[in-house]
DNA sequence: ATAGGGTTAG
């Protein structure tokens, strides 16, 4: 075979690994061994054969596991690759934890592991993102085992790659104490930290952490004032917000341009309660910065939040209009945002509309939080059987996690929750005693549910009932956490 | 041929 003929083998492979085409990979497979036995010599076509491969089988397994057909080619096509070099594993890994593969990652990785492939900071940090991606707690702490005993703890690069994979999997003492351990360290993971303790509404461990960037000799960077200001939103900060802006015109090349900053300026004005100010960054939004006048999907989410959360529901209206004249397509967060406007400001039947238009109009099937918001609006309205029937008529299960939220999957707590309290305030126990035992079918750690549920007894003076929920909290251990609203509740 | 951190809703 030529090098000609490879290049063209290569670039059909690449087809393959675009149009995720499991079948054609198998042929051209079969067709290389057949012509020669060049592929056994050729460490980039093998690489590539494992990319198409395996950006195939994920594409019918949905990235949870494959099957052992599936696992036996990659393992051989591994087989052929010369062990001594970890260069083209490396190359696999990282491509595969970058592409939405993770799990396949660490199966690479595993591979290496118990084949004596050596694993440098490279491997360790493709395969920390991957398992920070699928949020494998598990494969993690192995991680961290192994990379200490390497000493690859001393490299802020893996240092900085743990740390975002314990902040990603809610382990922030963790992800704190690698951090306090790191010899050298360097802004990447002080952002990394930082955008765990924002993450997790921790504002001021967060701002003590920036405020010991100085003593560290570090720079704030883009990064780092972002979260910045999301924790000037958290704590209503409007002065230091405004120094942050400030420092962002004069330090920041070109931050105009950066949407992430853009959209967090605008929330943080908006939740101190400077609309104008907002709007202010938001109009100009279009100018400069490379955008070519038309804005981001997450910029007028962020606008239309701002509208909303602070009352000004016809000019959430309005905006919807002028992001759809300039040809922007709403997402779902969008609607989430406008229908919770709809929501605060008591506009039930626009919220309906909106509601009906996602599907209708856009062709984006609601998630059960956009139920959630829905059923919360009918409840603000006092609606509270029709909230019910909205309930029962949605196509998931109640009681199931829906994957398809950011956060990696919420029940429907928050569904019965609002019904729940809804039902407080109009002394509807009946209604309320179900949605109660629902939530806590989803949920039978919220606390929330055990107090908003006594609320609605003791109001109208079911003392038998909540004698029994006392005991159910203290078997369940929850005591504690319910403290004084408990107290109050009952005395 | 290879590596680490960020935005919107609730």
């Amino acid at each position: 075979m030529s090098s000609h003929q490879a290049k063209r083998f290569k670039y059909h492979l690449n087809q393959c690994y675009q149009s995720k085409n499991l079948n054609l990979t198998k042929s051209l497979h079969a067709y290389i061994l057949k012509t020669s036995h060049f592929l056994s010599t050729s460490l980039t076509l093998t690489t590539s054969l494992i990319l198409s491969y395996s950006l195939s089988f994920d594409h019918h397994h949905h990235n949870t596991t494959i099957s052992t057909t599936h696992f036996n080619i990659l393992t051989n096509l591994f087989k052929s690759i010369d062990t001594s070099n970890p260069f083209p594993f490396n190359t696999i890994v990282s491509h595969l934890s970058h592409h939405g593969h993770p799990s396949l990652a660490l199966h690479t990785l595993s591979f290496m592991h118990s084949n004596g492939v050596v694993l440098d900071s490279y491997a360790f940090c493709s395969s920390l993102t991957a398992a920070a991606a699928i949020r494998s707690v598990g494969f993690g702490k192995m991680m961290h085992a192994h990379i200490e005993k390497l000493g690859w703890l001393s490299s802020v690069y893996v240092g900085s790659a743990l740390i975002d994979l314990y902040v990603k999997t809610s382990a922030m003492n963790d992800a704190r104490s690698v951090f306090d351990e790191m010899p050298v360290r360097n802004v990447v993971c002080v952002n990394a930290l930082f955008s765990g303790f924002v993450e997790g509404r921790m504002w001021e461990d967060g701002l003590n952490l920036v405020r010991r960037m100085r003593g560290l000799g570090m720079e704030c960077d883009r990064f780092t004032m972002c979260g910045l200001l999301r924790v000037c939103a958290g704590l209503a900060k409007i002065e230091l917000g405004r120094q942050v802006h400030g420092s962002l015109i004069r330090r920041v090349e070109d931050f105009g341009g950066d949407v992430f900053l853009r959209t967090s300026l605008i929330d943080m004005y908006g939740r101190c309660g400077v609309v104008e100010k907002a709007r202010h960054v938001f109009d100009h939004a279009r100018i400069g910065g490379g955008g070519e006048g038309k804005r981001d999907v997450v910029l007028w989410t962020s606008m239309l939040g701002v509208c909303g959360r602070n009352g000004h529901f016809e000019d959430v209206i309005e905006l919807f209009k002028e992001m759809l004249m300039e040809g922007t397509k709403p997402d779902k967060i969008v609607f989430l945002a406008v229908i919770s406007a709809c929501s605060y400001t008591g506009n039930v039947s626009q919220g309906l509309q909106y509601f009906e238009s996602m599907v209708g109009d856009f062709g984006l099937n609601p998630d059960q939080e956009h139920y959630s918001c829905v059923v919360d609006l009918l409840c603000r309205a006092g609606e509270l059987e029709r909230a019910l029937d909205l309930i029962s008529s949605m196509p998931f299960k109640t009681g199931t996690v829906d994957n398809s939220t950011r956060n990696g999957g919420t029940n429907n707590t928050s569904l019965w929750g609002a019904l729940l309290n809804a039902c407080v305030d109009s002394g509807n126990v009946e209604l309320g005693k179900l949605a109660a035992e629902r939530a806590l079918e989803a949920d039978p750690q919220n606390v929330g549910i055990y107090v908003l549920w006594s609320n609605l007894c003791a109001s109208v003076g079911m003392w038998d009932e909540i004698e029994k929920l006392r005991d159910l909290i203290r078997e369940r251990g929850l005591m504690k956490d319910v403290g004084c609203s408990w107290l109050e509740v009952v005395s």
